[in-house]
RNA sequence: GCGGGCGUGAUGGAAUGGUAGACAUACAGGACUUAAAAUCCUGAGAGGGUAGCCUCGUGCGGGUUCGAGUCCCGCCGCCCGCACCA
């Protein structure tokens, strides 16, 4: 029997288009099946996809045609995270318009997405750079803004002079603007907020219901947030013509370590320490110099701890008669706390350092367990762990906890500058979310300032406040600043002439509620409250860690804004959150130390050693570590050339073999053609069973073989189900392998002895096996339906039943161990009696020569698994 | 520094506290072929023995248990995130 190969080039296109025309994956949202919305990160339309998205959109799709086998109404559907500098920049450098770029990429990457088989319902398609999807973003600012959840403040930005642009902290390296080069400068800009802050509490403690969570996406949004308990303390500043305050407010978390204070520190943005420069030119040249330090967080680390004493000093709040001097500080930031600390160096490590430069006193007020007050001394290293305090009047004996309590009954009693002198505070390390970019390609904040009535939010009526056609490529900055005429317009309150906010919004905007407008993407308002009720929160979304922060927490944050606004009816957004590994491939290098493509390196084998040469010039090529796929290290692989040369379903089942999902996969030569040759397998199987005739009367067939073969397939049936639930692909992919493998043997006994059974069970088991595929490679799956003689679409078929009567097994191999080490297995009855079963395990032979005549010391029987024996 | 995760054959990785290495890749041998490719079959953790078998083996050292890759304690190494947050 020979089987023509199975032909990807020529199916999948065919299957795509049948699926294309038979809207097979068009959701409706009155479908009366439960439903189920499974979400994958949108991309960026860079142009190109990359293999990272086609492992993110896989596994997205292996569980939603999954999900549509088990019944349910499947919502699967894509769209474009379109707003973003790249644009610009192509704009700039091609004089090519950033609309025209964005959709000629997006156009072009649908394409791209399209040939690799995915089940997207592509009806409910959008780009957030489209008028439709910005004006809805725009009505939900304005919502926003009357609820109170935007505000407008002035706040320092890292700003590059020579693009004339703010940028975010991940843009500026070691001080210096990633792009441009230049020194980036600290500027005062007004910006809008969202005040994610106000939900920083709810942020927190929802986390823990997010069960369906990766731990460490959880985590590292806990630590985002950065809840700590403390007080605000006020000290009460000693009396000086050069301050008009009468009070300094601290942050800590350590009030119980007052008696230990011996300074206090002020931030250099302090308005105190303004106004102390003010008159004191040497502290005025202190305070720039730390601003100069301020933006090259990296050596932060290093960074000595510098002061200067201002001249001033607080009264000691618990100690009469004592005062503690006043200093500013370099590392002591201004939007955390209230900008101002009391230095306790026996007790903190920062303040002992600052304490040993400028020998100040170093008072230990807490004793560790065990150690003796008279010979307790902190060295060169602050004690921050638990004990007893000390030194400390009347919290002497008491815990930290207990002292933490009582101290704050105490200021809460007193009075400074007539308020309470302690306030028990919770601060959050999370700030507001300030969304103004000085940029174009966004989506304008609609707001008009004028000079009359400050400022006033476009009327919903007037939006969509619309990105102009026309956009000046010709200087740097932001075009929409430039423009001759869309910012002058007249002023919605009074008439007079007013201008347009400029700034766009930040792009994680976009990308904070896009999966709410997918269940209603044509609705009149941003959300169909009642249709989102339906099919929100996101039961599964799948995409990179690189989002575990930002977008995820933004998305929370705009969930609750949304739910306070009635756009939705709940807070958090994903119910299940799954993140992938990454795409990695092997690197290679020139002797000359350039970096090489897979495609021009060639490779020789001699048993395990692996050389490789460069394929034009043959000299000798290095192979380098493994890395993420990247342009700059040419260890890409494209998605295009590999669905040409094998076809989808190939990189699909590679993308989900061999590594759990969560982990980087590692992208070989070796390994796709594994996949390959195990597509043309399952073709070559389905083929083969084809040639079968019609059984043969006469012939006879090994029952128990034929028996084997039903359970396998039904076991697998299951066990499938359950991995990609738990979407453990790897897992499901070695179960199919498995039942590929002895199908195959199978077959040749079928063969040569066809009997009705034994035709029948071959039959049901390769239904199955395509079955259990097609999630996986569904393009072959619909080919070999077809072959198979079935009716309609396997993506419309209902997943296979489960006979349980096929899974349990008869007999059972228990494992006889002799302390503990594996002796022997034997073959037993399902259930089979204790007593039979001691009676067996001590008359085995390397059981009785172990026991020497002895009787055993114990005997533990674990039935239907283990049996050990103890000597 | 703090937080999270991970260490298993040549490689990617399996393994509700119960037969470590499923499944795959690479490799070796064989069949088919004039030959190669493809395909199919077989082998394989390491070491020892003609063989039945034996010893060792999941980063290292302890512990709990009849039994530990898995649980606990202490180290070592790697990866990721955050980082002067008072």
């Amino acid at each position: 029997m020979t089987v023509e190969r199975y032909n990807s080039r020529e199916k999948e296109p065919h299957w795509q288009k049948v699926w294309e025309d038979r809207q097979t994956f068009v959701v409706r949202d009155d479908d009366a099946r439960d439903p189920y919305y499974v979400l994958e990160m949108f991309p960026y339309p860079s142009g190109r996809i990359h293999m990272g998205h086609v492992r993110n959109y896989t596994m997205g799709d292996v569980l939603a045609r999954y999900m549509r086998a088990r019944g349910k109404n499947v919502l699967h559907p894509m769209g474009w995270d379109a707003f973003g500098l790249p644009a610009e920049n192509a704009a700039m450098q091609n004089k090519v318009p950033a609309r025209d770029w964005t959709y000629a990429n997006i156009a072009n990457m649908k394409k791209q997405l399209k040939a690799i088989g995915l089940s997207f319902d592509w009806t409910r398609e959008f780009a957030t750079c489209d008028v439709a999807y910005y004006n809805q973003q725009q009505k939900l600012f304005l919502d926003f803004l009357a609820a109170g959840l935007v505000t407008r403040k002035k706040s320092k930005v890292n700003w590059d002079p020579v693009d004339m642009t703010v940028l975010a902290n991940e843009q500026v390296i070691d001080g210096r603007a990633w792009r441009s080069g230049a020194v980036v400068e600290q500027r005062e800009l007004t910006q809008w907020f969202l005040k994610i802050s106000d939900f920083a509490e709810d942020l927190l403690d929802a986390l823990d219901g997010l069960d369906q969570w990766p731990e460490k996406v959880r985590t590292m949004q806990r630590n985002w947030i950065g809840r700590s308990e403390g007080m605000r303390l006020l000290f009460e500043i000693v009396p000086s013509p050069k301050v008009t305050g009468a009070a300094v407010e601290v942050f800590t978390t350590r009030p119980d370590t007052i008696f230990g204070a011996s300074f206090i520190a002020l931030s250099p943005d302090h308005p105190l320490a303004g106004e102390l420069a003010a008159s004191d030119p040497v502290l005025a040249e202190f305070i720039a110099e730390c601003h100069r330090q301020g933006t090259a967080t990296e050596t932060l680390e290093k960074a000595e701890k510098l002061g200067h004493f201002t001249g001033i000093h607080v009264k000691h709040p618990v100690k009469d008669g004592e005062v503690l001097p006043v200093y500013v500080a370099n590392f002591v930031l201004m939007d955390y706390g209230t900008g101002a600390i009391f230095g306790c160096p026996a007790h903190d490590q920062r303040d002992l350092d600052f304490a040993v430069k400028y020998a100040l006193p170093v008072i230990p007020v807490v004793l560790p367990e065990g150690a003796e007050p008279d010979h307790f001394v902190v060295g060169t290293e602050a004690y921050v762990g638990p004990g007893k305090i000390y030194h400390s009047q009347f919290l002497d004996g008491l815990s930290v906890e207990a002292a933490k309590k009582k101290i704050a009954e105490y200021f809460g009693a007193k009075q400074v500058d007539g308020r309470p002198q302690g306030k028990v505070e919770v601060n959050y390390r999370l700030r507001d979310w300030g969304i103004s970019r000085q940029r174009y390609w966004g989506c304008p904040i609609p707001v008009i300032h004028c000079e009359e009535c400050g400022t006033v939010p476009v009327p919903v009526e007037d939006l969509p406040v619309k990105l102009p056609d026309d956009i000046p490529l010709d200087k740097p900055g932001n075009a929409l600043d430039h423009h001759p005429s869309w910012k002058h317009v007249a002023c919605p309150n009074c008439g007079g002439a007013a201008a347009r906010e400029t700034d766009t919004m930040d792009t994680f905007v976009d990308s904070s509620w896009y999966f709410a407008r997918f269940t209603a993407p044509n609705a009149a308002n941003p959300t169909d409250p009642a249709i989102a009720a339906k099919w929100l929160p996101v039961d599964q979304y799948i995409g990179g860690v690189e989002h575990a922060i930002l977008h995820l927490l933004y998305s929370r944050f705009f969930a609750r804004a949304m739910k306070k606004t009635g756009h939705i009816g709940l807070e958090e957004p994903f119910r299940g959150l799954f993140t992938q590994g990454m795409v990695t491939h092997e690197t290679y290098k020139s002797v000359a130390g350039e970096w090489l493509a897979p495609t021009e390196v060639a490779f020789e084998t001699n048993g395990t050693a692996r050389t490789a040469r460069h394929i034009s010039t043959g000299a000798a090529v290095e192979i380098g570590s493994i890395e993420k796929m990247s342009k700059s290290k040419k260890n890409v692989v494209d998605p295009d050339e590999i669905v040409a040369t094998y076809g989808a379903d190939t990189a699909r089942w590679f993308m989900l073999s061999d590594s759990p999902p969560e982990r980087d996969v590692q992208w070989t030569e070796a390994g796709v053609e594994g996949a390959s040759r195990f597509l043309q397998r399952v073709w070559k199987l389905v083929a083969e069973s084809l040639e079968l005739g019609l059984p043969d009367p006469a012939a006879t067939a090994d029952a128990a073989e034929i028996l084997a073969i039903r359970k396998i397939a039904h076991r697998t049936t299951g066990n499938v189900a359950e991995e990609i639930e738990g979407l453990r692909f790897n897992r499901a992919v070695a179960q199919i392998y498995e039942l590929t493998n002895a199908l195959t043997r199978f077959l040749p006994s079928v063969a040569a002895a066809p009997t009705a059974e034994g035709l029948s069970a071959l039959r049901e088991g390769i239904q199955r096996l395509i079955q259990v595929t097609a999630p996986m490679m569904p393009h072959l799956a619909e080919t070999c339906w077809v072959a198979l003689g079935k009716e309609g679409l396997v993506a419309d078929a209902l997943w296979p039943e489960v006979d349980p009567a096929l899974l349990v097994e008869d007999t059972v191999t228990v494992a006889v161990q002799v302390n503990g080490k594996l002796r022997a297995t034997i073959e037993l009855p399902l259930g089979a009696p204790r007593e039979h079963i001691e009676q067996l395990v001590l008359s085995l032979e390397p059981v009785a020569r172990m026991l020497e005549g002895k009787p055993p010391r114990k005997l533990i029987i674990v039935p239907d698994r283990i049996v050990n024996v103890v000597v």
